[in-house]
DNA sequence: GTCTATAGAATGATAGAC
DNA sequence: GTCTATCATTCTATAGAC
């Protein structure tokens, strides 16, 4: 049973790690400080400890927050891409990770680069990251990429237009607007060299 | 004119600059120390300082050589090109590029994630790297990638190989083998697209 | 050019009062 | 659950002797 007490609990976790995005997304990942974060939420730093046991607790925390959100995408594009074919729903599939990449570069830091130095998502952090690809390659599925290979090249592409656009026009949109296009070019590849696998 | 004495420092700045890479591989880019750094080279902290100004001075420093090694990467290319076609170039090329990056995951990481907080290169050490890069638009229209969105889309799918082989399987070659494939991907699609074009 | 000593600041984390 | 006080480090960088 969840009492009033948990229940605000909770709400505070929440706050705090709300404020952790935050001074990441100021600072870089790798630039939370506890101090700065407590009082960004109006406590001071021991406190935190009531809500989580060490600072990489935040990280994981935070981990686990980043891949439930990359698995709320893979559904969004599942209700909208219905009805379109290959090509338009990969496209908008490929947009659309480019655009959720932009949409937060502390979050992209922390779920596809090793940024924060001696800290690596505790086992049950790093499930959720498995779960969310399984869904996703699941979403692909159903977008006709069938095989390993073609989904290790679909998402060899699509990170890589994120990772181009992060690095060198993090604002704008010069690789973003190259997914239909890539993905026309991943399609054809596919039905030229995939026809018949599993 | 180079004195001796200009001589033996610059060979003391690169047993430095060495340390650092080492250490850089070992605790992350961000996780330089400089007292471990001189300990490393036979020295106390405050004896850096007569070889670099500062640590970000460091970081220029480690910049700069890793475009230069890039630079050095791409003409190693071109001569091994001679002869092949556009795929077998392209492919040769991408897939040397994924060795290039797996090589040393802590010059990927500062070459191409923003790894390293409140640091970012300086004017000079910029300006290497975007010389670098026009080396390689040079190299690649050599091998028939003549406009800027082709351009942009090989450095994608390339990127994206060198991400995901680094993010998800770092020793192995998963994404790297997938070089050859996703040239001829990129090269047919070019081929149908770009008639015409400059 | 290298050292000792130290400034000056920041860090994550803990003890224990309230 | 929050606080003050503080531990125990670590850090980059500088002053000044040799």
């Amino acid at each position: 049973m969840v009492t009033a007490q948990t229940r605000r609990h909770n709400a505070t976790r929440q706050e705090i790690l709300d404020a952790a995005w935050a001074q990441a997304e100021e600072s870089g990942v790798a630039g939370i400080s506890l101090r700065e974060l407590a009082a960004a939420v109006g406590m001071r730093a021991p406190s935190l400890y009531t809500y989580f046991a060490s600072k990489d607790a935040i990280y994981d925390a935070m981990f686990t927050e980043a891949y439930e959100a990359l698995s709320r995408f893979s559904n969004e594009i599942v209700v909208e891409a219905t009805g379109l074919d290959r090509v338009d729903a990969l496209a908008l599939a490929a947009e659309r990770f480019v655009r959720f990449c932009q949409d937060s570069p502390a979050r992209y830091q922390l779920m596809f680069t090793r940024a924060v130095p001696g800290w690596e998502p505790a086992p049950e952090a790093y499930a959720v990251s498995v779960r969310s690809y399984t869904e996703m390659a699941e979403v692909l599925a159903g977008f006709g990429i069938m095989s390993q290979e073609a989904l290790d090249l679909y998402t060899a592409v699509s990170a890589g237009l994120a990772a181009q656009q992060m690095a060198n026009d993090p604002a704008g949109d010069r690789w973003r607007r190259l997914a239909r296009s890539s993905m026309e070019m991943l399609v054809e590849h596919l039905d030229r060299t995939e026809r018949g696998k599993t």
